[in-house]
DNA sequence: TTTGGGAAAGTAATATTATAACGATAAGCG
DNA sequence: CGCTTATCGTTATAATATTACTTTCCCAAA
């Protein structure tokens, strides 16, 4: 309601995104070919391919899913496939898990060592990753009320991304 | 290492509600029966048992975990049976889902209307729930900065509680 | 160039978690 | 009491994930 203009300019800062989206996808392929490479470890025609599905939308991508599509371009494709290519992305910090979706994305910030921060648009399904060093330092606070040492952090906001508000009128899904 | 007395008193704390716990597992029950009542719902032979299982300890139950044990004291119990539950106690905020575990814990504030923020021990499996009005306020900020309306959270932080830190050095599970 | 060792991928089976669909029963209410 | 509806029983099946074992492929050392 305050600033509608600011308003206005993420909305387009947005669509602007979602159109050079192949963008997106080439960079990840590309940071994950050099990251791999750093730790001798081989970027395989496989795990490509499942990075590659997992980045094809900035949305959850379910491993049955990828199964599915992946078996339409290549054969001997089962659930092992997938789950270990994932796992090798995972380790890599290529791919993030979304626990409560059972659900995976492709990491934004792979350079950086983090557990990602999302934020999940539950009435269209984008996902984007707040790279907020904030968060991450204000939970070690919390967590040192209780001297609890955080090893691993699991954030996942569930509600309305900008695009989607005005549509649901920043109620739950209709 | 700030401040190690304050360190023991916690663990003391920590010690003497583990003693109580069954004190925890009373006043979890009165208060769902009282929750209950107000809500016109009914806090059934079986949804207290479920409750009373989850409750069992301050770990995460598995559903197929309660779904053995209910079997061993009520007959014809299927795995409908044990979500069912779960669901009518996750609907009046009597119990949580810990999304990374696929498990299920008491809330133990069932009387304010809140997400959980939890704290999990990766050593002990020990859950805690912190209630700290912080985080959420700090996740709204956060969320804020993209224009982006939180309508529910899921917050996970794994690491080691208070307890287990002298045992595991600060590391990760041996 | 060959070969041996280890990583990656193929294959099959199975474990774990969760839901759907439908009928039977019992609790509350007029 | 009889009606309505929430609850529960029952069966089947969907969705997610892992284990174990075999085969293939890459790469490097001989």
């Amino acid at each position: 309601m305050s600033k509608p203009s600011q308003h206005q300019r993420k909305i387009k800062q947005n669509m602007k995104h979602r159109d050079n989206h192949s963008v997106c996808i080439k960079t990840a392929l590309s940071r994950a070919e050099k990251r791999c490479a750093e730790d001798g470890q081989r970027f395989t025609g496989l795990r490509r391919q499942v990075l590659e599905l997992v980045w094809a939308e900035h949305k959850p991508a379910k491993a049955y899913d990828l199964l599915a599509t992946l078996s339409s371009i290549r054969s001997g494709v089962a659930p092992t496939t997938v789950y270990r290519a994932l796992d090798f992305l995972q380790e890599r910090g290529l791919v993030h898990k979304i626990e409560s979706l059972n659900a995976y994305v492709g990491c934004s910030q792979p350079d950086t060592d983090h557990c990602g921060h999302f934020l999940i648009c539950e009435a269209c399904s984008e996902i984007k990753e707040i790279e907020n060093s904030r968060v991450s330092s204000w939970l070690e606070q919390a967590a040192q009320d209780e001297d609890f040492i955080i090893k691993s952090e699991t954030v996942e906001l569930i509600g309305l991304c900008v695009r989607c508000q005005p549509l649901y009128g920043e109620r739950a899904t209709p």
